[in-house]
DNA sequence: CTGAAAGCGCTTACAG
DNA sequence: CTGAAAGCGCTTACAG
């Protein structure tokens, strides 16, 4: 590109010193007020625009915070994102995203990418299949504070935030006993996810509380692929009795398993209840979908990761003594009529 | 954040100069095999990690490109997203997103931040508002290279890489023509929008093409809100004889003209037809949507944007005599069955 | 209140 | 094949 006015530029036309240039257009309150305006007259009529990347080089600060993400085509994600860019924004930084699409090998590419630019910090959400987390301790080696979100790292010793999963499948479950439900089937996540086991562990511990008998048979876990929920409702539908309700991982998986129902068991259709986790937009536009949903506040989940990120960020404070933090956002049911 | 290791470091490790390890690290073939070897065992060993941000600065160039965009809720935007992204990734460029949400005093805040962050190109798809484009001159000045995407630019003097909007409403109207419906309505997007007026202009030509009279109480312009598409349709429901059919902007207003229908006028769902823009993956769930819509390939055009910027950015001719380039898409309807 | 000078971590034309 | 040196555009501690 074409080079722009530089300082030295203005220095010159003004017989100034580079020095008095720059403190000027920073405000140094040790300019006087004449040489401030004269300096930002000239600046602003040559449309003077600061180079950044200088002055990153130079502070060795790249007022930019990396995201990770699996995929954004996954509109809760970009949900997190207008939380993230919310008090990214009021801080100045820019943010940089970046899709894993599931993929570890694009994950660590990514990693090694934001090493490389410098981020100031980094949230992230780990790909469902990320079991090992030594990938990401290179941000710990190089200093650049991490906070994941939404997907909890499997061991301790990491910031993270999330919602209270085992809560909100509780309550999900919770929810169709008290609507007169006994025999109801759960469709989990990979159990290589930490929060697919969490939900899990919420949903046994609602059959518990009202006494229903825990049935191995009732529990599939998926991989959110729409064949193997379709392979999982194929088994809940063969058993005898069938299973009045499902609670299901997510929206998408509701979606498919409705879909499924619609082609090979039309006449179950209105029987059979359903409740997951997620409140898609276009469940408004939807004929057949769960009767409730946990509202997954992912925009106030990506709002408090970048609070969080930025405190440590703004920490000035030697970083011994480092404690981890993590958040757990509260959800709440959601009637979907 | 924590200094890293630098090439001097390593230099002083290996009693070479900076400029051979730095030589070694990119591969220069003045340098001696075994030289080589040594220096990226090291740097493997200590875990160097080039300094992204210096590298930029001193090679005046940021290695990275800009997008603009109204809004990634929108999920044709993010497909666009990703078609940038696989030309971007091949060139080892990151990309550095920002919202406008179709407001144009955001939209200019964000331009000067691409402008101080010294992006090698950009892609924009500006604002429903943006009609002066006097605030995109500025990168012309700062010798930034700009693809216009999705949204033409209304005058001339700009790239961009858009779909044939007359000839997709042509056949998203002339469709219903060939159903049999002769009083087609059109709910266009706001006139300041130059792609709403092509699609108008094709729906006019396809009515003229079959000699169907044009009625301009059958056209309403909408801003995209679910209430001014509501009076719409209120007042195109009133009409007698009621239009059989409509084709509307895009896939967002004809879903809430649906919900619309089925609030105050269950009768007539039957039998009015609609067709639009876009091919949202959520009609797979849906018992009422348009019959066929115009697929918009947002993947593709951000493919075909990235690749003509890079062919600007890699371009070293002198910018002399520069000639702009407009790409067009072709566009087919697909039957949503 | 202003300026001279150092330096951030790289790359590269040039000399040897 | 290797190295000394300049310089990219800023900021800032220091001197005056």
């Amino acid at each position: 590109m074409k080079k722009g006015i530089t300082l030295k530029d203005l220095a010159k036309k003004l017989n100034m010193s580079v020095s008095t240039v720059s403190k000027s257009l920073n405000n140094d309150q040790a300019i006087s007020p004449l040489t401030k305006e004269r300096v930002k007259e000239l600046a602003a009529k040559w449309n003077y625009v600061a180079n950044e990347s200088a002055r990153h080089f130079k502070l060795n600060k790249s007022f930019t915070i990396g995201f990770i993400l699996p995929d954004l085509r996954d509109p809760f994600f970009v949900e997190a994102i207008n939380g993230i860019e919310e008090v990214a924004g009021a801080e100045k930084y820019n943010i940089i995203l970046a899709q894993s699409h599931e993929n570890t090998c694009k994950e660590e590419s990514i990693v090694n990418m934001m090493i490389r630019n410098r981020v100031d910090g980094l949230i992230a959400a780990v790909t469902k299949n990320t079991i090992d987390m030594t990938l990401f301790e290179k941000f710990r080696t190089v200093g650049i504070p991490v906070i994941y979100i939404v997907r909890e790292p499997r061991n301790d010793g990491f910031n993270y935030v999330s919602i209270n999963n085992v809560e909100g499948a509780f309550k999900a479950t919770d929810f169709l006993i008290k609507k007169g439900h006994r025999r109801i089937a759960h469709i989990m996540g990979p159990r290589t996810m930490p929060i697919a086991m969490a939900r899990f562990e919420g949903y046994r511990q609602a059959l518990l509380k009202s006494k229903i008998p825990f049935d191995e048979k009732l529990v599939k876990s998926v991989d959110f692929t729409e064949k193997e929920t379709e392979k999982a409702m194929v088994e809940l539908m063969k058993l005898d009795p069938f299973p009045t309700a499902v609670f299901t991982f997510k929206n998408d998986i509701t979606l498919d398993a409705i879909v499924f129902l619609k082609k090979k068991y039309k006449a179950r259709l209105d029987c059979i209840d359903f409740t997951d986790f997620g409140n898609l937009p276009v469940f408004k536009y939807l004929e057949y979908k769960p009767v409730a949903s946990v509202k997954e506040d992912f925009f106030e989940m990506g709002r408090q990761a970048a609070l969080l990120l930025f405190e440590i960020i703004n920490d000035n404070r030697q970083d011994t003594e480092k404690t981890f933090r993590g958040v757990k956002i509260p959800c709440k049911v959601i009637i979907n009529r």
